[in-house]
DNA sequence: TCCTGACTGGACCATTTGGTCTAATGCTGT
DNA sequence: ACAGCATTAGACCAAATGGTCCAGTCAGGA
């Protein structure tokens, strides 16, 4: 039921429509949320009919949320690698990350919210919903933490300035959604706790 | 709008309409989001008829979601000022707002969401909504930075204290939601930066 | 060639949505 | 008692919702 990445067999076919469908859904899920966003204004902003979409998604609209806010999140995993693999520094890394969440909340026009918590905070009775997010927002933890270690920092440090940062990033970025004002997040890298003083 | 008092004397009235109309709109938008919360399920949990909405509220659901989360904002004004007044220090403060947070987060099962975001991110075209939220936030912000600035930071500080914080406490809580744990958010108050070091 | 199965197109559906309207019901001061 | 207002009650509505269903299209293999 949450497998929702193989649907389609053949492995060299992408199959546009279903690209198409996981695109427009992760766009006006972010920007309106889950229930916010109607089937018909989906299916136009995909170009597609409604029969593809539960062809591809046999769960229709729920499927299709999850595998949008997966790929939204390979995005931002690899975002997090673009911009940590070069890094001389966790610091400089994750300065790099503010950097380029900033860059692309403007080009998103400065109202998008988080693609996964937009997604897939529908409501408590959807535990599915919670738990996928929930190992999404992990998945980004982990790989920060894992530059972290690799720059230096010893493995529980690593973990939880990794956790620190996300929940910085979480809170800046909302802040900066509800302000219309990028520079928050650009600011993030300063406030950072990069050791524990207690 | 948000005044208890508004016409009726409040004593021996068994919680007015207009009031349970409110406190039923910001528990469900809380829960499931704006658009997640439907008009008749929202009257039911008030047991309040949907003349009454329309009266009290003259423009229905949206008019409702404004008072619910200037309601909501009160409540967190109110317990940000009760756990700044007695503390004897910026982080002690802090510290007492994140437990009782905390709490509260527990007592609501472990999934509402902040109040103010969960109902007011209904999408990009409505610029009331979005406006209101950033109204109501920097409330939250500027009364915990006149609780740093009395309890001893300069004026600058202050206010860098009270934005990080608030960042802290809205990413802290969204992972606090996903894992349902509210042990994020009483840790938070561990990583809050109290003085710029750069 | 024909068959098969993936895919598309869209008509169609029951339900729910937010919202309007009007008649009744109080409760107030006079 | 009466007028005048605030409030309640719910029938009613057009539009939108997510979802089902099936006839058709098309490519590739037997």
């Amino acid at each position: 039921m949450t497998d929702v990445t193989t649907t389609s067999p053949p492995t060299g076919s992408p199959a546009p429509t279903r690209d198409r469908l996981i695109r427009a859904a992760a766009g006006l899920f972010r920007n309106k949320g889950y229930n916010g966003t109607g089937l018909a204004e989906l299916l136009a902003a995909a170009e597609a009919p409604k029969g593809s979409l539960y062809h591809h998604f046999p769960n229709g609209k729920s499927d299709l949320a999850l595998a949008a806010s997966t790929w939204a999140s390979e995005q931002m995993l690899a975002l997090i690698d673009a911009a940590f693999d070069p890094a001389p520094s966790f610091e400089a890394g994750a300065k790099t990350v503010c950097y380029k969440l900033a860059k692309l909340f403007d080009k998103q026009g400065k109202w998008s919210g988080c693609p996964v918590s937009a997604t897939l905070f529908a409501g408590p009775e959807n535990d599915a919903f919670r738990q996928h997010a929930a190992d999404l927002f992990e998945s980004w933890i982990a790989a920060t933490a894992r530059h972290a270690q690799r720059l230096g920092l010893p493995q529980d440090e690593a973990r939880a300035a990794a956790e620190n940062f996300y929940i910085l990033l979480q809170g800046g970025w909302q802040l900066a959604r509800v302000r219309r004002d990028s520079d928050v997040i650009r600011a993030l890298h300063t406030q950072m706790q990069l050791q524990k003083t207690d």
